[in-house]
RNA sequence: GCGGGUGUAGCUCAGGGGUUAGAGCACCUCACUGUGGCUGAGGGGGCCGUGGGUUCGAUUCCCAUCAUCCGCCCCA
């Protein structure tokens, strides 16, 4: 039997690893400069957590979590997004009992009961940045301002951000219904699942892609004259804001949220070079929420990116070449003692170093060297050791000096 | 959950109802017993995704299944 990563999932190896570290990183660097700090919460959460705080109705809830039950009979979801367990941890440790300003970055695995495609997996990866405790549009600004750096730090260009304003509940309601009333007559024509679908989420007819109905939504009332005027003069402040941080949006009257925590600015990056998942983040305010969950009254809002997708549309770049600084070879039996006693000095010392653990003749030795992109190999051989010197050879241009023990083991010689 | 494409060597891919299934790259050995890459010569590697059917005979045709890719849907 040969096994194989379950459907949807992925081994990355390690000559995948530098272009995902490099992601995680940019990331990491941009929000700790803006003061985030990491939180880590559970792989899977209570099943009834995901469900208050993203809807049953929404797809991800209804059909494509990863639900089992444990042997003390708890219904368990390894957990589809991030959002919900990082409010779920801010009420349990009553981070917000004093107030005040909360900024909470992660890194996670999610995961959804989806048919694989391009930029979707069954497990999936996000990175991602919760802002706790403000309701002002300097928030919004932040958190779009991050993501944007973010995306420009990883080359790719011309990033725009869609935003929009979905306004407060009551008003989604209003729009919701306006919505329905529009397309009455075109949902008598439709099949019993297709219009209890369109009841439960009125607005998901706004980015349908079925040009039936996309002709059918260019009359459609717009969600502006729905809004409250303190929703308009907020969604208008973002956008000076979003200038003055020179950031380049637009605004997409369309946009609206797949899950149901969100409300007043939503927004979302795209690409239309990966296929038909172009979404590359997904964000916005979520001021109800934490109250929802059993906490304090806290405005927020957040933004979750997906590293499979960003690193679709990641330039390709110069990781660094090299993976070790020396190799380490022995000429002859006598010289592998030394070998491990210079390499382990140099390890101390910072310096990535290996030998072969099969201590072949220096052929083999060298080709491994040659394998395994050192830098440079340390020859240690009888002339060596009578010498209490190492040859070391520089493997890019071929340059071999000659030089004491001692001074290999304090200078930075072939560092760079 | 629905529709379409593809599964042949480690990788990229040819091929084709009939002895022993190919190429390029990669790998190994030797030329080269204290020196990798370059060159030359040689070599190893395959249940032709899996299960069933048709057939004298199937890797090839048919069906199913699994995986993968693309679209729908959904979303990151």
């Amino acid at each position: 039997m040969n096994y194989q990563a379950p459907r949807g999932t992925y081994d990355r190896l390690p000559q995948d690893s530098k272009a995902w570290e490099y992601v995680i990183r940019q990331f990491q660097s941009i929000v700790e400069s803006y003061g985030y700090g990491e939180i880590s919460t559970p792989m899977f959460e209570e099943t009834e957590l995901f469900i208050r705080s993203s809807g049953d109705t929404s797809d991800v809830v209804s059909k494509e979590m990863y639900t089992f039950t444990d042997k003390g009979d708890r219904s368990l979801t390894l957990k589809p997004e991030g959002t919900a367990g990082v409010v779920r941890a801010f009420n349990q440790h009553k981070i917000g009992a004093q107030g005040g300003i909360h900024r909470f970055w992660y890194f996670i695995p999610i995961f959804r009961y989806d048919r694989p495609q391009k930029g979707r997996c069954r497990q999936g990866h996000q990175v991602g940045l919760e802002l706790l405790g403000s309701d002002s549009v300097y928030s919004d600004a932040e958190v779009i301002d991050i993501t944007t750096k973010f995306y420009r730090a990883l080359g790719i260009d011309n990033v725009t951000v869609f935003i929009n304003s979905i306004g407060c509940e009551n008003a989604r309601k209003q729009y919701a219904e306006a919505i329905l009333q529009h397309v009455a007559t075109y949902l008598s024509t439709k099949d019993e699942e297709f219009n209890s679908k369109t009841r439960k989420n009125p607005l998901r007819l706004l980015d349908n892609k079925d040009p039936e109905i996309k002709e059918l939504m260019k009359s459609a009332p717009k969600i502006d004259a729905y809004l409250s005027e303190h929703s308009k003069d907020r969604f208008n402040k973002l956008k000076q804001v979003l200038d003055t941080y020179g950031i380049n949006y637009q605004v997409d009257s369309t946009l609206v949220r797949g899950l149901d925590y969100y409300n007043e600015t939503v927004f979302e990056v795209t690409s239309d070079t990966i296929g038909a998942q172009s979404s590359l983040c997904g964000g916005g305010r979520y001021d109800n929420l934490v109250k929802q969950l059993g906490g304090p009254t806290t405005p927020s809002c957040g933004v979750a990116m997906g590293i499979e997708r960003a690193l679709l549309v990641m330039p390709e770049r110069e990781y660094e070449q090299y993976n070790l600084d020396f190799f380490f070879v022995a000429a002859t039996d006598s010289g592998m003692n030394k070998v491990i006693e210079l390499s382990n000095k140099k390890r101390l010392k910072g310096y990535r170093c290996n030998f072969d653990l099969d201590f072949r003749n220096i052929k083999q030795q060298m080709k491994l060297a040659h394998r395994l992109n050192s830098k440079n190999v340390v020859i240690i051989g009888d002339d060596e050791l009578t010498k209490s010197s190492v040859t070391v050879k520089n493997m890019e241009n071929g340059d071999q000096l000659s030089i004491s023990e001692t001074e290999f083991l304090t200078n930075d010689v072939g560092a760079n």
